[in-house]
DNA sequence: AGACTGAGTTCGAAATCCGAACTCAGTAGT
DNA sequence: ACTACTGAGTTCGGATTTCGAACTCAGTCT
């Protein structure tokens, strides 16, 4: 179907669960504190039945789960796992890109260092050469492989 | 409609235009060094007439241009605007996320410091503190808000 | 009893996606 | 001059996904 390098099958793979218009905006609400069915619904004006099956799918994969909160009238929650935290960099650096690059950005500082508050940057770190460096300085078997 | 952050519009907006199966596995072939019509067509094997939708909304938002490279027939052809470019950190966050905690996951090195070839870590960078630091110490506004 | 809550399901209409075949300008071969 | 080929799309009908609105169902509150 396509001849792509061995990194193309699990970015595929990662894109068929996360790459549709609402699971990111899931993980976000997720790490926003979002837990519960109605909230995901009225905080993303996300149609239920989508939000049914979205959430059932990021479950199956890892990046949900479903906890049961009561037992009276038994009712579930969804929360992020630790799969589903570590997709946070990839939402920062696209809240940094809209930061950026998007028209009708906010242009509001909304991404800091926590501890001094400095409007933080993205880099690429190489631990033997102890240095940072950007998107042009990688290279990526299947990603940027021929450039 | 939905009562988020400054910086929910943002993002939004980003995933209004990059936010669909197809977008990110443009720009990565972009980064690969496609460019022709045909080319993305067989090597992602998406469906010609989404192809043209997509190319013409990804060039709309500045992602990428529509670049005449001959004249007797005229052709053109899509390159990475710088704006596309700076989509990377994101790509390769999501490259590093399905290696980490993608099932099949191919588990190669596939992404490297060009220079030295060792295997990259993704960090953030504060300018005034001189220090990378990891998704933990971001303080968002709207993203990691509340936690 | 009647209204409310929260997590879903069911419905038919509307938008998207798909592969396969077609267009259109120009080039190359015989 | 006829035919085949290239590359960037467009057109087609059918299949899949998405949508909002209304409904269900267990249990609780007044």
């Amino acid at each position: 179907m396509n001849q792509q390098g061995q990194s193309g099958a699990a970015i595929e793979e990662t894109l068929r669960v996360v790459g549709d218009r609402w699971s990111i905006l899931l993980v976000r609400a997720g790490l926003r504190g979002i837990r519960r069915f109605d909230d995901f619904c009225d905080d993303l004006g996300i149609a239920r039945p989508v939000l049914t099956e979205r959430l059932r799918r990021l479950v199956k994969f890892g990046i949900f789960e479903r906890v049961k909160y009561q037992d009276k009238p038994v009712r579930y929650e969804y929360r992020l796992t630790e799969a589903g935290l570590a997709l946070s960099p990839a939402l920062v650096a696209l809240v940094r890109w809209s930061e950026e690059y998007s028209q009708e950005a906010s242009s509001e500082t909304t991404l800091v260092h926590a501890p001094c508050g400095t409007e933080l940057e993205q880099a690429f770190w190489c631990r033997s050469c102890q240095t940072t460096f950007g998107p042009h300085a990688v290279k990526g078997v299947g990603v940027n492989g021929e450039s």
